[in-house]
DNA sequence: TAGATTGTTAATCGATTAACAATC
DNA sequence: TAGATTGTTAATCGATTAACAATC
């Protein structure tokens, strides 16, 4: 039984946006916003912002706007962000380490509970509060930690045996940072941050014959 | 006059992915591949394969296939990464300290040259044998160095500032990590990237009713 | 009530994929 | 030549945006 209507990637993308951007709002004590207000300081087209909500329901009041801290709650439930989620980085390198120490994922209810790694010298290692633990018992600490989305940050050569590691360890949701195609079980959610890919996009734009 | 019918942005993302895979089978030492052998190894279909790379000529040979370093080598210069790009990261924190570290980049041609910080204990530190710079000499330092990418990685609360000042200084494209929208000129390619936003399409599809 | 703005339908735009003649 | 595979056109799919009746 299956209700909500496929919601677009791109939806879901621009609703963690709006998330951050009604938070700004908030803590300039604005009450309600209209979608036109909208488009004009994000950009975002305002049939777009109507449309991206109208997946979820119906969230504001026809000639008055969008209230704006219902709106932001609302939008936290629907993304699941609205409890806390245990989230495990795989990889205690310098990306991994970062991730660790990054302070806005926490103020998003993303909760890093714990760091993993292979290396010898850093299995132990206090990383901004967090000890560092052997991937190789992932499994048994996952057990107890019940994360179920994971950060994949380890060479490419590593990523895929991580990536199984993870997903028998009871993982659903991987953010992959790692310059490979994972392959992993059909209801298995990844998300790859290629790095490379932004840079190829970025350098492409700065020839003379790509300009507009 | 502008020859090229407008590339998508998928296009050149899927393009990078070519470039890593390719190199991957290189040093397989496979001499040919075909688009059906690459949708069944990246699972990406093998007529959006052809049709990417249609946008910029032909590189294959009907019934062969097509040369792996060729085909390599042209998706580098389509990329501008066959020669070094220039890049400098804005922030020295944990992940544009990460991110100066990261290997990954200078062996894909992009040479992070410099390091800013704004912060009166970063400037000076040596960061993987870079010394970071102060921010507020942006522009006579970038003046030499004439990096056309920058990566701002400070907090969303000064990365407008920023941004701004990289414009200032010859910057062309932008890799965004701040969580916030910038407003630049025109002519100026922006990539955000955003953990939250990954996360959040993650978190997202852990809810039961968001299987597909 | 008049003005503003919503939620939604329909039109548009753009990207993906299937099909196939051309070609090695 | 027969078989394989390209490059490209046309069909499909999906996302964005404009338009507008409903409603506060």
């Amino acid at each position: 039984m299956n209700n909500t209507p496929k919601v677009p990637i791109p939806t879901l993308e621009r609703l963690a946006t709006y998330f951050r951007y009604l938070a700004d709002l908030r803590s300039m004590a604005v009450e309600t916003i209209s979608s036109t207000e909208v488009e004009k300081q994000t950009g975002i087209n305002a049939a777009q912002f109507r449309k991206d909500l109208s997946y979820f329901g119906e969230f504001g009041k026809p000639g008055v706007g969008y209230n704006i801290v219902d709106l932001q709650n609302r939008i936290a439930q629907i993304l699941r962000i609205d409890r806390d989620q245990h989230v495990i980085v795989l990889g205690a390198g310098n990306l991994g380490s970062a991730l660790a120490g990054y302070p806005g994922l926490r103020e998003q209810g993303f909760n890093i509970v714990a760091v993993f790694d292979a290396s010898e010298q850093k299995i132990g290692q206090s990383l901004f509060g967090l000890a560092v633990k052997d991937i190789a018992r992932l499994r048994e600490e996952n057990n107890r930690l019940q994360a179920r989305i994971a950060v994949i940050a380890v060479p490419a050569s590593a990523a895929q045996g991580v990536a199984d590691l993870a997903v028998a360890s009871g993982v659903r949701a991987l953010m992959n940072f790692a310059p490979t195609i994972l392959k992993v079980p059909d209801k298995i959610v990844v998300r790859n941050v290629s790095f490379l890919q932004e840079l190829a996009v970025l350098s492409y734009h700065l020839t003379a014959d790509a300009q507009k």
